[in-house]
DNA sequence: TGCCAGGCCTTCC
DNA sequence: GGAAGGCATGGC
């Protein structure tokens, strides 16, 4: 199998799977930039040296559409991160780290799954309990003598019980995903359709599904549907946006005052300036 | 031991 | 419509 290559700017592989937005992206060797995946039916070795990205996959075929999709390399991160950085110096400092972090798209029904465990729990355990469900349920694949699986399609997961979501790790959330699953293959939702629909339209439909609430549904909109302008509020997001905005150490401040702030300031931009915001602080531990 | 984690649901005003 | 309490489980 040949290795492909693929030239870039404005990208990070690290700061783009290690923000948080994925869960199934494995770093093989954190010095070397080298990481092993799935998009959608497909494993890929990724690594990347300086303005070059080297692929391999167990799938040929269309495989530098894939990438460039998944990683969003046909839009133009200069010219947003130029946009950004001028908004204020918060972003502005944010940037100096995490230049060329860029929004994935992601699966739909994997991003949905993964955000629904994702509700008052921690990343490794949340990374633990999609792996599981992988395992278990997702089809077998072999790449370079070892064994990988894909995250599970909707009929896979369709006769599984409360209690065998539960011995995945997902705790009380097993209720959610058999709810969610059953709503799904009944076409409560029906992903192309509302794929369609405005963001706030977007959004009142996915806030049906059990275990989906505002902030859930918000992820599942900027990582899966291309919505760039959604700002998912969580405790990380409160905390930064307090303590750089609102000039709170120690205090709560209203969600709906911080939504108000992120739309009129950050506007078209506010997803991508939450996850500059979200994994500096999380990550890089830099407060301004 | 107690608190926290990329919150949401239900119940009760 | 808003506040309060409960919720699985692992890490610190």
């Amino acid at each position: 199998m040949k290795e492909f290559v693929l030239n870039v700017e404005c990208f990070c592989l690290k700061d783009t799977l290690e923000c948080g937005q994925c869960f199934r992206w494995q770093a093989l060797d954190p010095e070397k930039n080298e990481y092993i995946g799935i998009i959608k039916d497909r494993v890929l070795k990724i690594k990347q040296e300086g303005n070059k990205l080297y692929i391999k996959s167990n799938v040929e075929e269309n495989l530098e559409e894939t990438v460039r999709h998944y990683f969003s390399l046909d839009e133009n991160y200069v010219e947003i991160e130029n946009r950004i950085c001028k908004i204020d110096e918060n972003i502005k400092n944010a940037l100096e780290n995490t230049s060329g972090l860029r929004l994935l798209k992601q699966d739909f029904f994997e991003t949905l799954i993964s955000y629904i465990i994702s509700a008052n729990n921690n990343i490794p355990r949340i990374k633990g309990s999609v792996q599981k469900i992988a395992e278990r349920y997702g089809k077998k694949v072999t790449f370079e003598g070892e064994e990988y699986y894909l995250f599970p399609t909707l009929k896979e997961l369709e006769k599984v019980t409360q209690k065998e979501f539960r011995e995945c790790g997902v705790g009380f959330r097993d209720a959610y995903l058999v709810q969610t699953v059953q709503d799904i293959l009944s076409h409560k939702i029906e992903e192309e359709e509302i794929k369609k629909l405005s963001t706030e339209e977007l959004r009142k439909k996915l806030l049906t599904l059990k275990g989906v609430g505002q902030k859930v549904a918000d992820c599942i909109m900027l990582f899966s549907c291309d919505r760039k302008e959604v700002f998912p509020i969580d405790v990380w997001v409160e905390r930064v946006m307090a303590i750089l905005y609102f000039r709170i150490n120690d205090g709560k401040v209203k969600k709906k005052d911080i939504l108000d702030y992120a739309n009129t300031m950050f506007q078209q931009d506010a997803g991508i300036v939450q996850q500059h915001l979200f994994y500096n602080m999380r990550e890089k531990k830099v407060l301004i």
